[in-house]
DNA sequence: TTCTAGTTTATAATTATTCTAAACTAGAAA
DNA sequence: TTTCTAGTTTAGAATAATTATAAACTAGAA
């Protein structure tokens, strides 16, 4: 029961913390974003989809792009990097690498720990390194 | 003299391993695309102003699409990783890697010796790495 | 030189995203 | 609790990148 609490605090503080006033449609993007057992990849769309096809009332497409673009800016969601028309996120904020494949276009993770680097450049005058992260391009 | 020579059966070449016919239209944007000092990166969109800016007689968008494609399937160009909206190219197919700027959302080339790695995963089952990029997000 | 499969083109269609302005609401203040 | 307003949601329009279409054109084999 108090996980239940903790949880809608856990949303409620997301939101704020995105300088977003709690809504109901934002708590229940923040619901199907936050509330899982394991990270993902999704888009606006799949996202839309997701919220939808649970028989809840559906949420205006705008919303949805205001709020992922804001939990991004707040840096509770990472937006993936790919050579697609389109943006991909991702709830798994930890710092991870990815496999692309060439043919399916398909993104899945790599565990931080299954790569090492043992030299990084330093970042540009006046810039800082916010993260770094490898693409290991596949193909059949 | 035999310079240029060269440099137009390597367009030739380049284009009949694309599988492509070497027409005026792709020979034109082959040109702009590889005959230069320096690699470079671009959307369809500045190329296409960089062929009609030097005052040839423009080329249909759908010309420079499919070409810029074909190019990319046969190894001559490389698609960027990015988190834009639209597609971006890079001429310089070598192994190397990239600072991205998560505030002006500009890409800039790591030099290859830059970087190190000391661990790598290996490819799932099926698939083999056909390459490896680094991607160093910066902020100021 | 002829012929045809492949190519180019303008334009329409599609898709992702952003904009707009009118209707609605969270939550501070009375 | 009610009122009020700044912030929010929404449908639909606008924009931008890309892909599809089908008619006119052309490289290059025969």
């Amino acid at each position: 029961m108090t996980k239940f609490i903790n949880q809608k605090n856990d949303i409620i503080n997301k939101l704020r913390g995105s300088g977003l006033r709690p809504t109901k449609q934002r708590i229940l993007i923040a619901k199907n974003l936050f509330e899982n057992n394991r990270t993902f990849h999704f888009t606006i769309d799949s996202l839309n989809k997701k919220i939808s096809k649970k028989g809840n009332e559906k949420i205006s497409l705008a919303t949805i792009y205001n709020t992922v673009e804001a939990f991004t800016e707040a840096g509770y969601l990472k937006e993936i990097l790919t050579s697609k028309n389109k943006s991909y996120y991702d709830t798994n904020i930890k710092s991870h690498h990815h496999f692309y494949d060439e043919g399916t276009k398909e993104l899945t993770d790599i565990n931080y720990n299954q790569v090492k680097l043992s030299k990084v450049p330093m970042a540009p005058k006046g810039k800082k390194i916010k993260n770094l992260e490898v693409v290991i391009r596949i193909q059949k």
